[in-house]
DNA sequence: TGGTTATATAACTTGACAGTTATATAAGAA
DNA sequence: TTCTTATATAACTGTCAAGTTATATAACCA
């Protein structure tokens, strides 16, 4: 059987989830980013199937390979019983906030880009008008 | 060179971690608790040094192995990028805060605690005065 | 149909690693 | 000093994993 901790012992692999977090790829994609042989990169991506930190989508020829994060968070659930040896819940409290603050400003800027947007297609519509 | 994935591969690696999350403890005393040979534990705590995962404390004849979380710590950071995944910030808010309340139902419970004890050493002393 | 593209797999080599037994080291204890 | 305890290390075996080259599969394309 192969573990969660088998797939990421491999720094290849790693860099390859790396690569799944920003987006689904396809083998060829990752053979060029990552500079690898395309049977190593199949063979590697086996490995990770395996583990179930991913999963396939064929389209015609191609495999979009996603992440599939259920292992992920189950190390997670195991590095979560080690977490208070280096950081304190206030730590942690503070960093969580901070995202979510970040979060609210980001929508803030998105709504108002939005309205942005709206008023310039507004004067174009004058102008065709 | 070992890297800490390197390290969380083996799974009597990850026991023995989980063993010295409670506290120190002597190789013999993992050697029991594993049912492993001595070479081969000692072998494994290599490893976990090269880590820097654990350290050592000499005590005459008998070595005490500590946990030296740092680079679990370096390894949440990693996987922290990928967390949103499986927990949406607001889930994470909720558990820290559960937490948080625990801990302070704990202190109250403890202060609890020991204002009974000292009600019955007072009891004590006024038994042997 | 034959050729091309995208991916997987088989066969092989090499190196690393888990585990074993035997032995070395080094610090008490008698 | 000799014996015992606690741990590390050396030497070895067997397995497994990374990487390679060559080939299979399978879908699209002309």
């Amino acid at each position: 059987m192969t573990t969660i901790y088998d797939a990421l012992a491999d720094p290849t692999r790693r860099r390859m989830l790396d690569l799944l977090r920003e987006r689904p790829r396809s083998v060829n994609e990752m053979v060029d980013l990552l500079e690898i042989s395309q049977p190593l990169a199949s063979k590697h991506l086996k490995v990770l199937r395996e583990a179930g930190v991913v999963q396939v989508r064929q389209d015609a020829q191609r495999r979009w390979y996603e992440l599939r994060p259920a292992p992920l968070a189950e190390m997670d659930v195991w590095l979560s019983s080690y977490r208070h040896l280096w950081e304190s819940r206030y730590d942690r409290l503070d960093d969580l906030l901070k995202e979510l603050q970040e979060d609210t400003q980001n929508i803030l800027q998105d709504e108002q880009q939005n309205a942005l947007q709206e008023d310039t297609h507004k004067e174009n519509d004058d102008e065709q008008s």
